[in-house]
DNA sequence: GATGAATGAGTCTTCATTCAT
DNA sequence: AATGAATGAAGACTCATTCAT
């Protein structure tokens, strides 16, 4: 009747811990793409097919799941050399996702936040390192383009937003 | 939470709506500000002194008091020579404001609506005119620029936010 | 209004969730009877001792309610044969009830909903087959006597309404 | 947009007092026939094009409205000679605002509303004298009947449901 | 440790009713 | 006496969070 994707679940136990918690994730990555970071807690774990008590135990708040999520996307990106405009084009792909991981991130002061703020500083360093931006351009100042194109991406319906975003802070960034 | 301001309201007759008009839009412009679009729609009538479904006489949804405040904000900056500086410093003053607004603009299809969007289009024609920017550069390019300075300054705590931003896109429309 | 039970519920857990169900049908029922259709979802709730969202658990709107109260209702009178008499005393007899399920009925379009129709409509089949009402009459014509007998029972304060009206209408449905 | 009858009225003064009271009854008897008993008082002034308050002073609740409505329902009835099956007709003609009227009278002990139902009897006396139902059918049988087929037709959907229900009850109440 | 259900608090929205003009 | 607006009090509905099993 609703949106239902009950499947009659059994209780399988701890066994299930793991697999659980990817599939916490996954309908997370998802429906914050589709609906935003607002969406209900327990449609994260109607999608997952998980009890929504299993959701509060592996993840006691909405920041917590974000963060999780943003941790997927980042080892995604690191270990290969990442290029400005590469960078740029993968936080446009999934700009709703980029804008409520950024908002969870802004109110979270957990360890593990603070981690996943030194990995993407890390990751903006090593770009910073390859591309040659000219010392006047800073870390604050990637991650500030990075923080205006998601969100921006994110609000606008335009087809072309992204571009239009990308091509002007790129532009703002570049040496002449 | 001294939200309240309560002082059991008498019922002033119609002379007071004018007055209520005003109290609301204001109270919405603040509330806006401190917590963004979300507020609860009653939060705003206790702040403005009105009662709940007065606030509904003057403004059914939250999107057309949305398009209050706008208009009130984009008759703060008609009629007078406006430098693109200048604008996304009034853009990024009220960051929370504007987002919220340009939020409320994106779903909203009525006639006031299209109006303000027109009206803010005018607003950036004439910085087009008036600063040479170069044939590149369109309305599209500056209203995504506004829109980025918006997002990015409501949603960062860093108090060096919004000028980081206005630098790097006013540096990305500029000529070299 | 003396109706408040109210007694700082215990949250039962899962096991109580059979029993919920049966006390939102009883409260429905004798809330109907009292009150009509109309009655709050909210009061439903309270009455049955049940929190006002899992009243929307096991219901998700005051139709579904009403459809759960008529299958009550009918698994009373299915399985021993029926006369008209019996069948429009019953009917009489729960009139508010009755009428209040016609009622919802009608808007009704759901599986569920039409199963019920069916039903009753069995239900009628067999008093026509058992009663010899001739071949003038039809389903559809003790399904309006039904309909006009409930929803004067259920609105007149007579003491005899009930007697009265169905006096009239099996008349008019017997042969002469 | 809306339900708008609005034409910016003027405040025409005292003059309007009769012409704003066949306004309302006019609103009423529209609304009691779309919508039913149940229509906000706010919609029938407006539709009447009639300030809220005015609406108050001719009419202090809902009850005397649809006593108002009745009274020239049964003025259009008097005064010429009338059958059981034309009354009942008529009846179901206006079943919704048949019915919202007899829900009406039900709560109602104002002397305005004895006196309508010692009229509405006067005129089934009438029909009783004409017709010859025989000394078994009384006063109190036909307005049974008439609530019965008010209250049926009003609820039911079908475009028959009016014929249906008079063909029973009149059948129920002639001789054979 | 997982599950499904329960709970209360909060928000939105509408309505009957009252007032100053 | 008419008007338009104001008001508070419901009622519907949703959500984050907690429990017994």
């Amino acid at each position: 009747m609703t949106d239902d994707e009950s499947v009659s679940k059994q209780n399988r136990g701890p066994a299930a811990a793991a697999s659980n918690r990817r599939a916490l994730i996954r309908a997370a990555r998802e429906l914050f793409a589709e609906q935003g970071f607002g969406v209900p807690f327990s449609a994260i774990a109607r999608r997952a097919g998980v009890g929504q008590a299993s959701l509060y135990r592996h993840f006691p708040d909405k920041v917590s799941l974000g963060i999780a999520v943003f941790d997927e996307n980042l080892q995604g990106l690191e270990g290969r050399p990442l290029g400005l405009r590469e960078f740029l084009d993968a936080i446009a792909g999934q700009a709703r996702v980029s804008a409520s991981l950024l908002e969870a991130l802004v109110s979270a002061q957990s360890p593990h936040a603070i981690e996943l703020d030194v990995r993407l500083r890390a990751l903006i360093t090593g770009i910073l390192d390859r591309e040659n931006l000219g010392p006047r351009v800073t870390v604050d100042d990637i991650a500030t383009a990075v923080s205006m194109v998601a969100f921006h991406t994110a609000s606008s319906p335009a087809h072309d937003a992204a571009e239009r975003a990308i091509a002007i802070v790129e532009r703002g960034l570049l040496p002449r």
